[in-house]
DNA sequence: TCAAAAGTGTTGACCGTACACCCATGT
DNA sequence: ACATGGGTGTACGGTCAACACTTTTGA
């Protein structure tokens, strides 16, 4: 006895990091159930794809060709979910994935059925997407502690001062940017240097680096001080 | 248009400490494919059933009755299988989740079709379970860094030092004895002291505690030494 | 010359490791 | 008495937060 069987979709958490806002990709649904809601972008599970080549289809899709190529960017798995009740046209059980992708300019034309939205303002998603939301920003909230995945959010050549502002959009913190600095570019293969630099802007000079090899980070980068006793 | 559909199954891998082993339940399979492999125990998810739920009942119906709702013990998702060719029945998708027990002692009549086997001996097992073990094995790892899910291996009153057996076991490490009583006792909520004792052994008597209500573990307990540069 | 941002030096608090040492019990 | 394991004291080194300070640019 096989139990029932499901309609097995992916739903996306795409996140990205614009100015100071941890941003999420949604789209706004054009068909029942919850029409006009929005919601995470995402779709069924084709014949003989596996799990993560829907979502890198379907990422693809959403974001422009050739993002899952990319190298930068990343895509992990969340969790599945289904409850029996999450879907009305009935039983679909759906496996989130979580992609970060480096902030992309405007589309010429803005696109008003997709577009980025400020996780602290998103609210009243279709189905149980904001469970799943909720569920995708702390999974990327504890991967930044630990490894050096804050990179993914970068383009591929950037500052220092790029990567910080990752972390305290990401964390809605705020760094002290000269031991940030000191810690980043400490970490052996988390940032390799270009002897490049930016100019433009005020101030001295940023260098630019590119992603090293490094993906754990060890000591841990901590969202919140270490406990003080007394 | 949905896709196909799948059959969805929840395959649990249940964790324990006996002796100096990290363990893991395996089931003898009695039916094609991979008939008399072993494999992890799992079922099918019933009609208006929930994953979670799924996990607990077979979680039950595999240890013994009322394991899931016990003060002791833990039930957390992997993640999500879905290979098109896991299942040569068809397309199965299987849900697996991570379940840490206290050791149990052995059932009187010793079952051939289920039983305990340290994971570092474990090969060849049915369908992708070798994959799954090993994810539910490193998720259990790195938990034990970040939290106070060690104490889910233990019974209901327990010393530091079976505590101190259980992050041995897991990570496969010797932790030194005397800073591991201050690092455990000083956390505050990890620990609650009974004022009881244990006695009969040789040595000073360790003192009983119980789990306390801290779930995060700050600063992380490091499985490897923070890294030497030079 | 000034403002702004990048980056270095330094200090004190805290944490982890290592290990000497004492405590409490069974044999 | 001695072995065994539980537990405390302490010293050293590393990391982090805070912040004074220097460097390098644009206006």
């Amino acid at each position: 006895m096989r139990g029932n069987l499901f309609a097995v979709g992916v739903d996306l958490v795409v996140l990205t990091v614009r100015g100071d806002d941890l941003c999420v990709l949604l789209v706004r649904r054009t068909e029942k159930p919850f029409e006009n809601s929005w919601g995470l972008p995402g779709g069924f599970v084709a014949p003989d794809e596996d799990l993560p080549d829907t979502a890198a289809r379907e990422l693809a899709a959403q974001t422009g060709a050739g993002t899952a190529g990319r190298v930068s960017g990343h895509l992990e798995q969340i969790a599945g979910y289904a409850a029996p009740d999450r879907d009305p046209r009935g039983r679909v059980l759906s496996v989130a994935f979580l992609a970060l992708l480096p902030d992309m300019p405007d589309p010429d034309q803005p696109d008003v059925v997709s577009g980025w939205h400020p996780v602290a303002d998103v609210a009243d998603l279709a189905f149980d997407h904001a469970q799943i939301l909720a569920d995708g920003v702390e999974r990327a909230r504890e991967t930044l502690e630990y490894t050096t995945l804050a990179a993914a959010f970068c383009p591929p050549e950037f500052t220092v001062t790029d990567l910080r502002r990752v972390y305290e959009a990401v964390w809605r913190t705020e760094i002290d940017p000269r031991n940030f600095s000191r810690k980043v570019t400490s970490t052996p293969g988390f940032l390799v240097p270009t002897n490049r630099h930016v100019t433009g802007g005020p101030g001295r000079p940023a260098q630019l680096f590119r992603r090293g090899p490094a993906t754990r980070l060890h000591p841990a980068m901590l969202r919140e001080p270490a406990v003080r006793v007394g």
